[in-house]
DNA sequence: ATTAATAAAATTAACGTTTCATTTAGTGAG
DNA sequence: CTCACTAAATGAAACGTTAATTTTATTAAT
């Protein structure tokens, strides 16, 4: 096997110059003669020199690698996110480590370890479920930038997020308009701000408005198909049955419809149905999931703009937040309330 | 900001200890004494000490990194394999960095050449689409395992597939058997050798049978549900239009069936449509999509576990090939040919 | 008790870079 | 043709580890 490794060295050999003349070369400083120069890019493209970044991150103590990680890359929400990290990150230089937890506390927590141990510059959280003395302890050795963080997180640390309240309140508001009143929602795992802030504006909406509040009318779900399924025939099956179901998110509604095409109701004429997310599926489904839609790209970009403008900028320490809108998608899961 | 990074020679000074000691505990080496070996650890808590896997990987030139490069992150058939390779390296031992070259030849070489650069001590190319002297270039300096590989690629690089032909082969026997005899196909974008087979496989599938072979039944297609839906239009606005249509993968399939019901045309009772890959979303569309299944989680399992393999044990230099088999999923967008 | 043998710890030289302090070469002015 | 000065190139130290070598401590055998 013995892969032999060229290092700047062997460029300096052939070239005939010392190793300082190809680093410089390699930096792109203007100390050196183009003659000598072009002599050092001659030989590099001779040995088909690749340049060792483990070695110049150990010197230097800088990276181009940031960490991206998020709980379930087989939700479609998070690819779609994931890849507006990717573009961005790409676009300044950067090239990102993608991880996912799934939803495991532990897992992520090695994750950051890892990430820290290879010295990435930065690290993006998406819906992190560590503990908030945990980020804070990372945050003293990567730079952080959470998507939908904690409840209630304070740390000096950014923060990228939708408007998740207002979106659950506009979908309940919706279906008001439509003569609803029995409304129930399932929440996802709760530990997530984003979550949380969802369940607060399904509260707010049937509160404010002429909504029947049933506290056996939430339940909590996990973000699946089959927690939905699971769920949503529990609803489904009681005595009076909610007229329309809101969810934390797509998956979560596709298993209700699911459930109810088990149970012989018919979407939407017997019972509504509504996401959160609007992730390509919706479209695709039948009937058409009404959705509550988050620029999950932008939501990506944006988060690694953000990390990435506070990496280059040593002295930039105060934190900012940003919120981004959501949009609800009116689709063939909703209609007006029966009867 | 100034984040202060331990090392082990702070471990060392609070342990009252030199560094080869602490150096000896972290890699578990028998040789020192259990009094001793506590205080190290006590001191590496007490600082939380982070090991520096660059250095680490400096001097050993190893790591525990492996790269897994595919094209296109927001089809979902990517994410299932993904979450194969990360379990079983995760379980082996290895983190996996995701890279997504979206079809691009460039931005996949560059990939490759980071991860080298980072040192990775493998990679796993899916579909990949660099020419094959790349391959073989970049296979002397990083261990390469290939799924679903360039056409006629004969390196000495392990490879794991599936068997695409049969699956193309078996759809349009299924389809001649419900009696359709003009069944026409759309390829993937034919980069890859798994793109190749399946048209191989149609294409021995229609001369072996009763069906018609028309070159303007065969559209070159990219994968995606845009390009099913431009392409599955032109198809069915044919003079004589197929009865049936087979995609190269699911996406595609779903884009065609759009465009039938823009048509006006029922799926199957009009047109029957056929994918490839049965990622989850089949059940979910309306006509439940009729697809070939390929153990997508699987498959990349098998790929880590080969590629990491190939990792511990120096001297193994034989390829091995790996054929995984495909299977028939019927579900709602088949049926007899109309007329 | 002395020596030989072994166990444990300490020391030091790398790994492939960058960077800073030097040295050498090159230029224009007097 | 020097001198002073700048430009360019060199050399060596350092980054945080590991591993091989050397030193020191401990044990066993005579």
């Amino acid at each position: 096997m013995s892969k032999k490794i060229v290092t700047i060295k062997d460029v300096a050999r052939l070239a005939g110059t010392s190793l300082g003349t190809v680093s410089n070369v390699i930096n792109g400083s203007k100390t050196v003669k183009s003659e000598n120069r072009e002599r050092v890019i001659k030989a590099m493209e001779e040995l088909e020199y690749i340049p060792n970044l483990t070695a110049q991150s150990l010197k230097t103590n800088k990276s181009k690698l940031i960490g991206l990680v998020l709980p379930t890359i087989t939700n479609p929400f998070y690819p779609a996110l994931a890849k507006g990290v990717e573009d961005m990150a790409n676009r300044m230089g950067y090239t990102i480590i993608l991880c996912n937890t799934d939803l495991d506390c532990e897992k992520e927590a090695r994750y950051v370890e890892m990430l820290i141990s290879n010295r990435a510059a930065g690290v993006i959280l998406v819906k992190s479920s560590l503990p908030e003395e945990s980020i804070e302890k990372y945050s003293k050795k990567i730079k952080i930038t959470l998507i939908d963080s904690k409840p209630n997180f304070q740390g000096n640390i950014d923060l990228v997020e939708t408007s998740n309240y207002e979106g659950l309140f506009k979908a309940v508001e919706y279906l008001g308009s439509l003569g609803h009143t029995r409304v129930a929602y399932i929440t996802g795992n709760l530990r997530s701000k984003s979550d949380v802030e969802r369940l607060n504006g399904y509260l707010q909406a049937v509160k404010n408005g002429k909504f029947l509040y049933r506290e056996d009318y939430i339940k909590n779900g996990n973000f699946t198909i089959d927690g939905g399924y699971k769920l949503g025939s529990e609803l489904l099956q009681m005595p009076e049955p909610p007229t329309a179901i809101c969810c934390s998110n797509d998956l979560t509604a596709i298993g209700v419809i699911q459930a109810a095409k088990a149970l012989n109701l018919r979407v939407p004429q017997d019972v509504s149905v509504a996401g959160f997310d609007d992730i390509d599926i919706c479209k695709l489904v039948m009937p058409a999931l009404t959705s509550i839609h988050q620029p999950k790209y932008d939501q990506g970009e944006k988060a690694a703009r953000v990390l990435i403008e506070k990496i280059n900028d040593e002295n930039a320490s105060i934190a900012r937040n940003y919120i981004l809108n959501t949009e609800l998608k009116i689709r063939e899961s909703t209609g007006i309330c029966p009867k």
